[in-house]
DNA sequence: GTCAATCTTGACGATGATGTCAAGAATGAT
DNA sequence: ATCATTCTTGACATCATCGTCAAGATTGAC
């Protein structure tokens, strides 16, 4: 059995994403990766070089997958509407499993084994292009909120989603993160 | 040097809570501790028993300080200059340092380090005063704004200060910090 | 069919952390 | 002054993880 590589990538990297989703870089050894994935640890360093290395490619999986949903969610021409399905999905995302996994972006950016920058830059696109995200929608709804105004609440939002990944690891329920964003939503949008 | 206890526990504690706000509970060792104090490994485990009892001395004491500045800043009649005062002091307090201390609550609740209740308990108590004070701050000031009503904007408020912390983690400075403070207040507080 | 390339496998050494312990030392009580 | 108590100290055993590597195996190219 070799020669050639044994594993399909995509299934590895979509379980790696699996068990960092569950554990965290941190926590997350090369030992549970080859006990998830069935390949052994010195295929995978051979393959991929250290767990960071897989980490990198897990993340890019989850953050294309996270925007996509997002963009989804936010795709509504009422800024309320789109706010409330944003919310919808993030608060799912987040209390899904059992136990709930969390918010990987969060739990990345508070994970201190993080030794090498590329792991930091990549946390920071994905709140960056989140920010784009929902200040599109906020200016393409309203017409009267525009430029650096709806870019500070879309920043604003972000943070509450960080907020609510952190309350979610705190132990709140996902009934309880549902209320608040939903204060968030009628309090902030000014609905 | 020995027969009774060689250091002073308060300072070892205080010092410690250093240790802990720069590295965080999982990454903190106990070599950390003992070279930061002074105080040999073998004596720390004489004396507490292991790192976790260590470090909720040491969290006892932060949450003690915290609070108690939280209430100090959000002792105001209006509830926007209660807020403004609080963010200040929430955002200059993780903030500090060089390179920045982060929150210690918020990178405690992520920690994955903790096996037993009692830290995630500690988190909870915390997140839950905070709360509790906001919320008092809250039906004080608006008059109109009472009971259920406060707690959950109180609640949505915590939440945007784990926010903030994880902002802070992801590189966010203290002025882009404050921004998105004063925005937030802005809107939320409806001043 | 042969061979080079490359994957797989299991073992190895290094490192860093935890928690324990016996021996030594100094204090406070009697 | 003596002694039990208790702290300190350094060493020890254990454990988990990392990253490397040589040997074996298999494939695909020629």
């Amino acid at each position: 059995m070799a020669g050639v590589r044994q594993f399909n990538e995509d299934e590895v990297i979509a379980t790696a994403l699996d068990v960092f989703w569950r554990k965290g870089l941190r926590d997350a050894t090369m030992q549970d990766l080859a006990a998830a994935t069935g390949v052994q640890r010195g295929s995978l360093y051979n393959a991929y070089g250290d767990k960071e290395a897989i980490f990198l490619r897990a993340f890019d999986q989850y953050t294309g997958q996270f925007l996509e949903a997002a963009g989804y969610a936010l795709d509504h021409a009422d800024a309320a509407t789109a706010l409330r399905n944003f919310f919808d999905m993030i608060i799912v995302n987040m209390t899904d499993g059992s136990p709930a996994r969390g918010c990987l972006t969060t739990r990345t950016a508070l994970d201190a084994a993080i030794s090498s920058t590329e792991v930091r830059q990549r946390v920071q696109d994905v709140l960056g292009r989140l920010e784009q995200l929902i200040g599109k929608t906020l200016s393409a709804a309203h017409g009267r909120r525009r430029g650096a105004d709806a870019n500070r609440l879309a920043r604003v939002i972000v943070t509450f989603t960080r907020g609510l990944a952190v309350m979610e690891r705190a132990g709140y329920s996902r009934k309880q993160l549902r209320e608040s964003a939903a204060t968030f939503v009628d309090a902030v949008a000014g609905v």
